[in-house]
DNA sequence: TTCGTAGTTGCGACTCAGTTGCAACAAGGA
DNA sequence: TCCTTGTTGCAACTGAGTCGCAACTACGAA
């Protein structure tokens, strides 16, 4: 349930080096949240956490990056059901997609990655034609120590 | 692929007088425009739609109603990718869930009734023991028509 | 039918997420 | 070292959604 989480820091500054885009100072800073992570993040979140590093670091460059990053497919976004405001939360992609459940009641967000998820993905593809960039399940309900 | 459309025009207005919810001029433009749309509105379309039915509705009366029907179940909200903007989109809540999928290109949203849909909500309600009330699969890709 | 109450509304002001134009700056290849 | 082009901080902005409030109204009780 719990992403395996063993890449070495620093392989997304490789990822973006390999491609060619500029690393600067900022863009550092906000890499390395994003990468030592261990839950979702919100904008503001990362922003806070990267002014740990570099204090310069602007509202606006957090937004940039996080759509630079998307661009590349090196993270998703997510809903979260919405549970807490209207902003969004930002995860490294890693190999496999997961699903994220969130309990309506008590907030917590459970991963689940699943055999099945994968199959339904091949047979979007297959049914409809579709060549898939990103695809989110995302759940709202109950969890097991909240259900009644 | 399309919503099977065939339910009655007025029945959510009945599902809420059901619930012994009080019925407003106008909830009843906001409920009508939801019933009759042929596809995925945000709420300024919605406003404007209910409008033309009742000109005195407010923005806040459109997001509280949405609030409403959201909490009763009656409808669910999308991102659609977030391709135009911040917004949402809503629709009508029937029978059996479908996956939305939405091209990246040319924007287009397909949708799709799947039984490994239905299989993989099973599982996870047995294998997490979670209770799902809502669950949403948005894709991002590339139609037929875009693919490259 | 009238009445009372609790739910609903429009309004306007507000918050918060995310965007943008711009001038200064700096990464990194030549 | 220089040049080009991409990146940055800043400040002002947009757009989505929220909220407090006073006026209003649906609808069950009397
Ligand atoms: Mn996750
Ligand atoms: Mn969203
Ligand atoms: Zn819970
Ligand atoms: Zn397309």
């Amino acid at each position: 349930m719990p992403l395996p989480q063993t890449e070495i820091p620093g392989r997304l500054q490789t990822q973006l080096a390999e491609r060619g885009i500029r690393m600067t100072g900022p863009r550092r800073a906000i890499l390395s949240v994003i990468e030592t992570a261990s839950k979702h993040l919100d904008a503001s979140q990362i922003l806070r956490k990267a002014r740990n590093v570099d204090a310069s670091v602007d509202r606006s460059t957090v937004y940039r990056t996080l759509d630079l990053l998307k661009r590349q497919g090196l993270i998703d976004e997510l809903d979260l059901m919405h549970l807490n405001g209207e902003g969004h939360y930002y995860e490294r992609k890693l190999g496999r997609d997961h699903i994220h459940m969130a309990c309506l009641r008590c907030g917590k967000i459970t991963e689940f990655v699943s055999k099945t998820f994968e199959a339904l993905k091949k047979q979007l593809e297959r049914d409809c034609q579709f060549h898939i960039v990103v695809a989110r399940l995302e759940v709202g309900g109950y969890c097991s120590a909240c259900r009644h």
